[in-house]
DNA sequence: GTGAAAGCGCTAACAT
DNA sequence: ATGTTAGCGCTTTCAC
């Protein structure tokens, strides 16, 4: 089969302690020497065997990452980001997909497969405050998103309530007064809805308007179906809003589509905003205002601190990191 | 740190072979001596080391899968189902992303690190026909896609040239007859947009209408962005058209886009049809037709094909294998 | 500068 | 039914 270091060594008459020693760069081989083991290599076509090195230095070169779902395109994009963060540092992305569900999770971070990675980037759904207790991992950790903050470990995240406070006040500044929402989580107060919940609450507030629960549609999930159903409850609840905003760019998308079969033009009769900053948002119609919440830089810093933690997991203590987030207004915020 | 098979076998006071045995399940372990290991295991929290098992089995549980990029839509939801299909079989999944660019296609090919898994999903688009002899790989492989057909391995890909064919006479049906394309890779015969080409083409000339280059939009990438710029550059070029087919949902969505921005009404003016079923087709406005290709089905038959070549290496002859596809009418079709 | 030997944690013959 | 032994392929002391 695959060449190993014997054969090499083998073939260049050395012992494989030397062959050893070209393959890390080690110094102290005379230039014949090394020559003459490359030559043997590159004969044989070998090639380390990486699970070998992994046992004996105990790391592997792979980090795992953890999301709900690929299918949802923020993670779609998060892990592409992840993925090419990594890659410039000359690891390999595991992606273990828990479908935001609560047991999953909690079974990824107990895998002995784990082990097979040097660290977790993990983002917990399911999971919330009561069960940081619950979130260790044997690799080190670095956790994203809303939904614990509490943990022992290092944790990147967007700043939910401000970026949606921004996203309210772009609506307010447009002229709207009646700002429906869609996408909160019934009795939601730490997770991302609950986080940027607070964050409308906050706007609406700082400008003298009261919140009013009827203009508030909850879901289950953020796919695009769930905008759509939650945009036909608000309809059929006949409460009048003259903007839209969604909790994510998928359950605005959704709310636009019906809003738009509902005969409401976007945005002269409703403004729309949503957040991500997913890429569709520059193609539907109209484009769609969003919260570019950092994505680019969650994931390369989520990488960075890994690393950091992975060479010295007793480093510093647990840090807590927020992102730099922007209102980005397109056509469906239009004056 | 961790507890090892010999700390184990310590504290339940057994020879840490017995420890082996308990957890796989040998047969020849008195329930007496099984329990006290497992109770010794649990007061430990031992977890096996995956690694050591790896290297001394000779297989990881792991596989990779090699796409251009998750941020591509259809990567996204192939990817997706790839990992759900390999979660079933006890199977992780390593994502590499190779941009669709040849050199990171063959370094992905040649890496040592693809030995951490046993098998690859591979999914080229830098490579072609021309590179068959290239495109091995030290583990087993299946290909997925249009790329390259005479490799001497299983490939699962979709029925490019009939879906095309199925799409464009769909639209033929609804009476329209000047049909533009999104989409076309100038010169290519064998990838993707060349076989869905000769699909649009086979179509056209069994209702003997002629083909038409100047109602061809070439692109180089299959982003929204490129088929936002093709629809530009078709308007530009003052060719009449009364439907367009968009060799992709991404491509078709941007092109939608720009025609209504231009003021044309999708379907009235002129219908869309895309290709690849993605869940934003549903929610977009108008919702887009398109062709499904049978992505879950290409997920699940890559996992059973390739998971069948790993523990037969030597197995039956490479298989060639279509998914059925079908064409889904919604409302940028409407007659 | 190069080699010999030990061992990472596990599985699988082969004893006992 | 349980224990002993020999590696998987590599890195890492430590000698020479």
């Amino acid at each position: 089969m695959a060449a190993t270091l014997h054969d090499v060594a083998h073939v260049a008459g050395v012992s494989f302690k030397t062959v050893s020693n070209v393959i890390n760069d080690h110094p102290n081989v005379r230039p014949a020497t090394r020559e003459r083991v490359q030559k043997a290599i590159a004969e044989l076509g070998y090639r380390p065997n990486l699970t070998a090195r992994s046992l004996r230095s105990g790391h592997t070169g792979a980090i795992t990452l953890a999301v709900p779902q690929l299918r949802l395109p923020y993670f779609a994009e998060l892990a592409d980001a992840v993925i090419r963060a990594a890659e410039a540092r000359g690891l390999v992305v595991l992606i273990e997909q828990t479908s935001g569900e609560r047991d999953r999770e909690l079974e990824v971070l107990k895998s002995p497969r784990l082990r097979m990675s040097d660290g977790l980037i993990f983002s917990p759904l399911g999971l919330g405050e009561e069960d940081a207790a619950l979130v260790t991992a044997e690799v080190p950790m670095v956790l994203l998103g809303e939904r614990i903050f509490s943990g022992g470990c290092d944790h990147v995240t967007m700043q939910n309530v401000e970026g949606a406070r921004a996203a309210t006040e772009h609506l307010l500044d447009t002229g709207r007064q009646r700002i429906a929402v869609v996408g909160a989580h019934e009795g939601e107060v730490i997770g991302s809805a609950g986080l940027r919940l607070k964050g409308y609450r906050e706007a609406l507030e700082s400008r003298g308007i009261e919140y009013d629960d009827g203009l508030v549609a909850y879901v289950g999930t953020w796919h695009r179906a769930n905008g759509a159903e939650a945009m036909h409850e608000l309809l059929d609840r006949g409460v009048e809003f003259d903007a839209v905003f969604g909790f994510n760019d998928t359950l605005a998308q959704g709310a636009m589509r019906v809003l738009q079969e509902a005969g409401r033009r976007i945005p002269s009769d409703v403004a729309v905003i949503g957040f991500d900053d997913l890429d569709e948002t520059r193609y539907s119609i109209p484009t769609l205002s969003s919260v570019n919440p950092g994505r680019e830089e969650i994931a390369k810093t989520a990488i960075k601190v890994l690393m950091e933690r992975i060479k010295n997991p007793a480093g510093p203590a647990p840090r807590e990191i927020l992102t730099q987030f922007e209102v980005i207004a397109r056509e469906s915020t239009a004056a």
